[in-house]
DNA sequence: GGCATGGTGTCATCGAACTGTCATCCAACT
DNA sequence: AGTTGGATGACAGTTCGATGACACCATGCC
């Protein structure tokens, strides 16, 4: 037992870290609304929570925007008009940080605002809402954007110091940005989803090239020299072990 | 071809070895199938029961988690488009509940749907074919997805103060990593699965090497060598305990 | 169309790691 | 002491992964 314990220990140091967005995920998701009229704001939190949800508020875009980048949350519900930067400023300010880029974003607009030139403007909004408006509406709208938003949440993967990014299709080693062909990316993916574990030629072939598509099994090899090019800066320990007559895994111990 | 069957033949003999100790195993691997159009679901079944799965059936998102949390079915065959909750949706839940996170899944899409959303976007399953689609290359994924997901059960082995990790292929002794070669490595983990018991060299031959292969029995004798050396740091006790005439085994005790 | 480019699968070759065997030495039993 | 069976070191052959080269395809650009 204490053996055991103490192998988990050692090795699920590097989990911890990759552990952390799916900890957020447990929790209730967080609303930030960024509201000016107080009383609309009581009422929205009221309903909010009533919803389950978790909700911060703003009073101004400044404060959204503060908001924004300490507490990160999962979607944001904002007025149209606001004091000191209004909500469309707010909305492009966001949309320009990478880390809030995919943010979901509700506009609450009056109804004398011209609907036409909100959609016809490039808010980059991902929804937007006419006040008055039913608490049933705004739900619906709530649930289908966090919905949507989960997955990119989870598209991001860590291993050690390599981050790939699903949804962007991205790959990063140490902050430096990392090439790879789509064999490439789809190989380490797949490594990724199940980091440390050791994957035989035909099981890589199965999951990467496809159960169904025949290749060579050395053709693995080359692909694996290939990715271990691209992802191992000189000086860099390599990701990849090879496992003799077993396969590779993506690891940091080479033995 | 001659590759692959090579390599089919080499890891089956592990898998018969590592089987899950608990009595449902003995039976087929259990394929649950959701899919709302009758037709397809009973082509489906027909060949899947062919193939020689038992197959149940779930019309729907609702019936589908309900099936999978009281049958624990071996694999799950999931239609994207659902009524009353969507394949992916089902998809979340399942990988959202540790019992079933490493449940494998195989997405049914249309040829319309995009592929590259799919495989991109994190959807959570491990693999999905597109509609229409022939039945070797279904059965091809199945079978892969039930062979990997098979040695899960039989990761971690313990011996005293030896840990072999079946899934990382890692061996420890005292939290030291040992370096084995694939000979010693199997020869380990057919000792740690009956630790203690004495086994001749022609039991030790058949058991690692293979029944049909011809090696010298002696040959056992320089392999248990180089186990020892290789498992045996400077003032720990000998963990393979030598009978003479009779065997070997893995022991603490010298006598 | 023709051309450049980047990606892919296959192959031949190289070198390191591994393997099986033997001769020799040593300890245990008779 | 003599015999038997295991331990050990050496070694030659083999296997297996790494590597570089190359031909083939797409795709995009002039």
């Amino acid at each position: 037992m204490t053996q055991l314990d103490a192998v988990h220990a050692s090795s699920s140091r590097e989990q911890t870290m990759s552990r952390r967005p799916a900890a957020r995920e447990e929790a209730r998701p967080r609303v930030l609304v960024v509201e000016d009229d107080p009383s609309l704001a009581v009422m929205l939190r009221y309903n909010l929570e009533k919803l389950g949800y978790q909700v911060e508020e703003a009073a101004d875009g400044q404060e959204a925007l503060l908001r924004v980048a300490e507490s990160a949350p999962d979607l944001l519900l904002l007025d149209w008009m606001l004091p000191s930067l209004s909500g469309i400023e707010v909305c492009r300010q966001i949309r320009r940080r990478p880390q809030t880029r995919d943010l979901p974003i509700i506009m609450l607009t009056a109804r004398t605002e011209e609907q036409d030139s909100i959609r016809g403007l490039n808010t980059g909004a991902d929804d937007y809402i006419t006040k008055p408006f039913g608490m049933e509406a705004l739900a619906a709208r709530v649930r289908a954007l966090l919905r949507r938003a989960q997955p990119q949440a989870s598209g991001l993967r860590q291993f050690a110091d390599i981050v790939l990014d699903g949804t962007e299709h991205r790959v990063q080693r140490a902050g430096r940005p990392v090439h790879l062909g789509p064999t490439e990316y789809r190989l380490l993916e797949f490594l990724m989803q199940h980091p440390r574990r050791v994957f035989s030629r035909e099981d890589l072939l199965n999951a990467v090239w496809g159960a169904d598509i025949h290749v060579e099994a050395r053709t693995v090899d080359v692909h694996i020299r290939r990715l271990r090019k691209a992802l191992n800066a000189p000086g860099e320990v390599d990701v990849v072990r090879t496992v003799r007559t077993a396969g590779y895994a993506l690891d940091l111990e080479p033995v």
